[in-house]
DNA sequence: CTATGTGTTCGTGT
DNA sequence: CACACGAACACATA
């Protein structure tokens, strides 16, 4: 499920509790979750620490605690955090619960394609500082896009746009809205594309990032209540999994398909696979 | 009962 | 060697 805005809105929702001690920890017993860390580590290790501050990048999130505690979070295909009262009592698919005095902090996940990573150090851990610069980045330029789409040259762009290498926390919904907005088809190869494209896809990149950002994790301090519920309707998003959906541009039918393995949503009459030149 | 999904990783073939 | 692709992972929902 969660893209980049979705992360960094259920990253906003834990950091209400910045500032609290942790109290307690849960872990689900069989979880598997915890891949790499030892869950019994963290029961260990988090109790008494205070979370100081977070930061979310690509799909993963880090919160860091006193005494170089770090806890990194990958939602995976079904991963979502909630806040619960301190009195919560931990549900079926939750795998993680983080009790302070004033709240329960949940990571639950029905899938199990999510991930707990546990770190203690002096820095983040390298995973973290590994994962590729922002969309929104200075570093993010538009001739990187065409670098790397050179050396992707033989991938149907779709497939390419879910590279984390390049393009971190773009998921399936914001490939097929970036593809959508660029008028271009999501089959073509990547080495297809021309300059031109290829430099309206990198601005459809940061922007499709800008505004999901803005729709879906709020502005300033400012949580919407819901995931989706400032998304116009405008957006392809909307109109993708509707049986007969119409192009929010064309008003012409929308085609639904299987691109690099992923169910892709295109607009025939805008988005063509061989373009007159 | 079967098919599907807002994701990543691994093995295999080119 | 680099890259492309399909399968696997695990479970709720339609």
């Amino acid at each position: 499920m969660p893209e980049l805005a979705e992360v960094e809105f259920f990253r906003k929702r834990w950091s209400v509790a910045e500032g609290e001690r942790i109290a307690a920890v849960f872990t689900h017993p069989r979880a598997k979750i915890f891949r790499g860390t030892d869950p019994a580590a963290l029961a260990r290790e988090l109790p008494g620490a205070r979370l100081l501050d977070s930061a979310a990048a690509a799909k993963q999130m880090l919160f860091h605690f006193n005494g170089d505690r770090w806890l990194g979070v990958h939602l995976g295909m079904s991963g979502e955090l909630r806040v619960e009262t301190s009195a919560y009592v931990p549900a079926k698919h939750d795998h993680l619960v983080l009790r302070t005095a004033q709240r329960a902090l949940v990571f639950a996940d029905p899938r199990m394609f999510g991930r707990v990573d546990f770190h203690l150090g002096a820095g983040p851990p390298a995973w973290w500082t590994k994962i590729a610069p922002p969309l929104l980045s200075r570093a993010f330029t538009a001739a990187a896009v065409a670098a790397f789409l050179r050396r992707r040259r033989r991938a149907p762009i779709k497939a390419v746009l879910l590279m984390q290498e390049r393009f971190p926390g773009i998921g399936n919904w914001m490939a097929d809205e970036i593809l959508w907005r660029a008028a271009i088809h999501p089959q073509r190869l990547a080495g297809s594309l021309t300059a031109a494209e290829v430099r309206t896809l990198w601005r459809e990149c940061r922007q499709v990032a800008r505004l999901a950002l803005r729709t879906i994790a709020g502005v300033g301090g400012k949580l919407p209540p819901d995931l989706n519920v400032h998304i116009p309707r405008t957006w392809l998003f909307w109109h993708r999994w509707e049986d007969g959906g119409l192009c929010p541009i064309t008003k012409k039918p929308l085609v639904r398909e299987e691109v690099g393995g992923r169910t892709t949503c295109w607009s025939p009459a805008r988005q063509k696979l061989h373009p007159r030149r």
